[in-house]
DNA sequence: ATCATTTGACCACC
DNA sequence: GGTGGTCAAATGAT
């Protein structure tokens, strides 16, 4: 799948560059060229798309479906398309225009302090998150597929819960800028709103980076996330959204209000 | 030894 | 000055 997902976001890397580029000198042999190669990577990737999920009918037909939740229209839309792709589709707030998502820290690190950032910065990205109630585990959001360090937590005037502070695991070793905060709803404490801030540079999925020979150098600096937030965006604008993840341990119905799990406690 | 988490302190913003 | 975000040393886990 990781493979899959490189090949999807070199192509857009490829559009990007031909968007660039792009421009009535432009030969035509440098235009096929280009787009030739678009075409190629997207049309290798839907084929092998399209032989996972055979292969995922064939292999698992009572794979448990979650149950219903308040998604919008776009998530919807996304489910039904790429499913595994769903739970990088987040519609954000903010980080539209430029598609560069550096943090201003990580850009500045010479020799004057790095300037830490404030609230309202216009980066970020909110969802609800329904909690891991299933194995007890109540104390950690669902796993999103990437790998994040806890770097804080502070208790937050107003709300019950503190709130923890996170960023990408590989931010040294790539310089990825990606943060999240993950704070429970006092209303709900089953449900966790988790907000991200800049994007992933690297995209390692899960808890283990480097389970994929293929998934080092070459992929390392392929940056999809803005690309994939924009088509979102232009569809539907900005929005909060509750993210259904695709994790079978998921407890989708604790999103639910009256549907909320079993009771867990905090540590 | 290495990496992750905890937690008090520091600092920027309001 | 209060609050929230980050740093970094201490500690724990593997």
């Amino acid at each position: 799948m990781e493979e899959i997902l490189s090949m999807i976001f070199n192509g857009i890397n490829l559009v990007k560059e031909l968007e660039f580029s792009l421009s009535p000198q432009e030969s035509p042999e440098s235009l096929s060229s280009s787009l030739g190669s678009i075409s190629t990577l997207f049309g290798d990737a839907n084929e092998r798309l399209k032989i996972l999920l055979a292969r995922r009918n064939a292999w698992v037909p009572n794979q448990p479906k979650p149950k219903p939740v308040p998604v919008s229209g776009l998530d919807q839309m996304m489910m039904q398309s790429e499913p595994d792709l769903m739970q990088d589709y987040r519609v954000r707030q903010g980080e539209m225009q430029t598609g560069k998502s550096m943090d201003s820290g990580a850009s500045c690190a010479f020799l004057t302090p790095r300037p830490r950032r404030r609230k309202k910065d216009g980066d970020e990205e909110t969802v609800l998150v329904a909690a891991a109630a299933r194995m007890g585990n109540m104390d950690t959001p669902p796993d999103d597929n990437y790998a994040w360090r806890k770097y804080g937590q502070k208790e937050i005037l107003g709300s019950r819960f503190p709130r923890a502070y996170y960023r990408c695991t590989h931010q040294k070793l790539y310089k990825c800028p990606a943060k999240k905060q993950v704070q429970r709803l006092d209303e709900d404490p089953y449900t966790f709103r988790v907000t991200y801030r800049s994007s992933h540079t690297c995209h390692f999925f899960t808890t283990s980076p480097i389970s994929s020979p293929a998934a080092t150098a070459t992929t390392v600096n392929v940056h999809y996330g803005p690309a994939v937030v924009n088509m979102a965006e232009a569809m539907l604008g900005n929005m909060e959204s509750v993210v259904p993840f695709s994790e079978p341990y998921f407890n989708y119905g604790s999103i639910v209000p009256g549907d909320a799990g079993d009771g867990e406690t905090w540590k």
